[in-house]
DNA sequence: CTGTATCCGTGTTGATACTG
DNA sequence: CAGTATCAACACGGATACAG
């Protein structure tokens, strides 16, 4: 009677479900837990190692990362490999359904970047500001525009490339970039969404820009932000 | 000394924030709580009373709603408001920008509605259904199609309006609808996401309908789900 | 009737230290 | 490097009591 310890739970509060049939509160199910969709966003531009992992999420703790990477396995949202030698490292990279969810953090940065309360201040993942860039990317403001760009962020390297009205953004080296960008991701942020000018970047040694700055200057002006929303007290 | 409990905790630390520059990392600072994002859900569709919130979510706790409507206000996302008299109540509404999370939702229905583990006959809530609809449409299957339909769910009435390749669902009678379906939010995702029959769930009591029945058929075709996406431990 | 506050058992989270 | 172990703090959910 003591022992009757209702372990028998109906198996399905155990990981603590909604118990929804919602896809919404499924997906929430799945991901909802802290730290879980920050693993995702991190390993959307490719696979990485755990410590990479640890090293772009400052806050998370290992035994949180192991319990969420864990899960999100257990959901088929990403797989662990093992990379053949030399290389003999352990990956985890998300499933083909895994990248599919990139909508989700599409329009959770789009929503967001219109909170009164978002400090821009504070630090910013690589795979943030490049998620970002699709995520900004405005076709009207490219009108007319063709070029590629490289980013040197840190020990990575992507590549931005417009053209018709689109973007890409990969990691990648490029053989001929009109221009270089090379910088943390702060202030490439504050280039791009700050309008902090390139010559005080520059100065403050924070950046280095190489090639066209021409060109340079026009990407920076493709990734409109949206307008903030009223604080909370607000009139109506 | 015993009073020194650390309440200077950085506040920042305070409500458990990522400290992320990333507008998705912020938007889960704002709405990442368990049940802050089902909470705007079941306001997406116009503002309720707080007895309202519990009944569409019999998961959660007076404690815990309570604290989450605090939050969501404080964020600037919903806002309280006193209905005058004669109906005398206090409801929630969400903000204006509130109501444009919506896209959240409905890219986290989309992705999860692939996932392999979602289990469609879980309770399913008034709001859930018709968000779904918005959701899940599918212009191309409309093609050609212009309809007015009733949704009585519970004490709840919806019209769906189907006219050039769009769809509008909304809380609203309508005067003259094409036809009309009465039951309770499963048994029309029965017969929308289910294929199962519009007779058989007739004559199993769970919905009435009326009106033109192959107008009601062919709306019932409208809202295809995407193809699964593979469990956990599939070859590749 | 509509919430709000408090207590309490439990599970989750997070910091630190430690092991293969 | 890639995790595991331990433990303290907190969040969650249920129950109950209370206030307008």
């Amino acid at each position: 009677m003591s022992s009757e310890k209702i372990t028998d739970k109906p198996e399905a509060v155990r990981r603590r479900s909604y118990e929804d049939a919602c896809a919404a509160a499924h997906a929430l199910d799945l991901v909802g837990e802290r730290w879980a969709l920050l693993v995702m966003r991190e390993l959307l531009l490719g696979p990485k190692r755990f410590s990479d992992l640890r090293a772009a999420m400052p806050g998370i703790s290992a035994n949180v990362l192991t319990q969420r990477l864990e899960g999100l396995e257990e959901a088929g949202v990403l797989r662990r490999r093992e990379l053949p030698p030399p290389a003999a490292a352990r990956v985890y990279e998300l499933t083909e359904w895994g990248y599919e969810a990139e909508p989700i953090f599409q329009a959770l940065g789009r929503w967001a970047a219109r909170s009164p309360l978002h400090d821009p201040t504070l630090p910013f993942s690589t795979n943030s500001l490049i998620l970002s860039l699709r995520t900004m990317f405005s076709p009207a403001r490219a009108a007319g525009l063709s070029c590629l760009i490289a980013l040197r962020l840190g020990y990575e390297t992507f590549t931005a490339r417009v053209a018709d009205g689109a973007i890409s953004v990969e990691r990648a080296v490029t053989a001929a970039p009109d221009a270089t960008l090379e910088g943390d991701a702060r202030s490439v942020a504050g280039a791009i969404y700050g309008g902090v000018p390139l010559s005080a970047l520059e100065a403050a040694g924070a950046l280095k820009a190489s090639g066209d700055r021409a060109v340079l200057e026009r990407f920076f002006t493709l990734f409109p932000l949206p307008a903030k929303a009223p604080a909370p007290g607000a009139p109506r």
